[in-house]
DNA sequence: TTGCTTATTGGTCGCACACTCAATAGCATC
DNA sequence: GATGCTATTGAGTGTGCGACCAATAAGCAA
């Protein structure tokens, strides 16, 4: 009874295909890696030839960009709610395609109405612990196949771009509600992002326990930069459940 | 006289051809990427067929983790010389071949008989800039592909543990020099490193100017780490010769 | 000089990739 | 129910990769 492939063609909208795919893509991307979005992957994951996918994406480049941005987009806004962003969402409908926030919804302590501290403090817990890895890993990938790709490299300094600015914003808030003391909301940004990335090199190695002291250098040098008093911030493991 | 290709044979002490072979791939993957060291492109190198690659290097894995191994190695001795190393080298014969280290002969600030302050200052102020690029390269490279090759994944853990190593060892020389103040040599190695890690990271994208706080990050995290008074490692730039 | 070991060659195979393009068939519209 | 647009297929091209293996010749030893 099904051992004949199915022949049947499925036509679809355009715009809808092609949200389709991108979502599929980024879903690859962020599970197995910007290399393994090719165009055969993503057409055998769509049960499609290989030929449609080349249709709306004429080089596989843009796709692997496309994919990129999507992940790296939708991630930021699971991890980093704009302030203000609530259940409603802006423009329903008009928005791209964008693969299925994983989960666990912002809902409660990271939500977008609570105060900058909290949502920094919620932000930072998520660095931290297996969860962060898959996005540790994307970004790792992005930045290595940048060299190469020259639209992928132009995405991944636009994400770059809107990671940045997504913590500045949170950091002039948190300034403005007098909860954060600085001279220079974007340096201290930078600097806690650097930190996040140093950190996250290590997912594709097997590295030795790390002491407390480092697990928690985001957590410190967003206190240090933000006039906070030390454990403001909380422990890494702290915000999370208790480990079974 | 040279339309012909060379047909003659050039049959070399296996040793020898091994040790030609693995610098050409530490060089190729310096300057071009660990995906570029092939059998084909390594074998083009030296003007041999790709097969007596693959004789030497049953799996081109294992060829690229040495590739890898070998320019890292490299790149450490010359940043990082290990205290005590000056020009007489140890087991001069024995040890395995080695890429040439590119000019800049470790004389002089850098030398490793000068004190742990000095010896810090100046790794520092050569891990920023233009020449660190190709490393910061090479690192991003090596921890992506990691994902996907065991071989590889474990030389880079060989490796971090040889770059920790060596800066743990340079902050014990600092303590108990009296020039440097920590309860937690290692920790501090491996903060130091974290930092270099998250600055490193952007070398393959544009990216916006960054300010002198940011550059010096891990200045001021030696300095903090280490108990040293601010600016007491210098400015990134004022260690270089001026710029044109 | 002769012989022998083995470093080196040349060729082949299978695989995965992006890209191209004429032919086909869904499906909305009339 | 017929028609036309176009989303989708199928088939084929060319490239680069790792791996494999029998044949060959370089250079050392007898």
């Amino acid at each position: 009874m099904s051992s004949s492939v199915q022949r049947k063609r499925i036509r679809k909208d355009p715009a809808a295909r092609r949200a389709e795919i991108v979502a599929t893509a980024a879903a690859v991307a962020l599970a197995e890696g910007l290399e393994c979005v090719t165009l055969r992957r993503i057409g055998e994951e769509l049960a499609v030839r290989p030929g449609l996918i080349s249709h709306y994406f004429p080089s596989a480049e843009e796709l692997v960009a496309e994919a990129f941005g999507n992940a790296a987009t939708a991630e930021l806004d699971r991890l980093l709610p704009a302030a203000g962003a609530g259940a409603e969402g802006p423009e329903p409908g008009t928005a791209p395609a964008r693969v299925a926030p994983s989960g666990t919804a912002p809902h409660g302590a990271g939500a977008a109405d609570a105060g900058p501290l909290v949502r920094l403090r919620w932000f930072l817990g998520r660095t931290v612990g297996e969860e962060y890895d898959a996005i540790s890993r994307l970004w790792i990938n992005a930045r290595h196949l940048s060299r190469y790709r020259p639209l992928l490299r132009e995405r991944v300094a636009r994400q770059e771009a809107a990671w940045r600015g997504r913590l500045e914003e949170l950091i002039r808030d948190g300034v403005a509600a007098g909860e954060f003391r600085t001279a220079d909301p974007l340096g201290a940004a930078v600097q806690i992002l650097v930190v996040l990335d140093g950190l996250g090199v290590h997912v594709n190695t097997v590295t030795p326990a790390r002491p407390a002291a480092v697990l928690r250098m985001a957590h410190s040098t967003a206190e240090r930069e933000l006039g906070l008093p030390a454990d403001a911030l909380g422990h890494p493991e702290s915000t999370e459940q208790s480990p079974s």
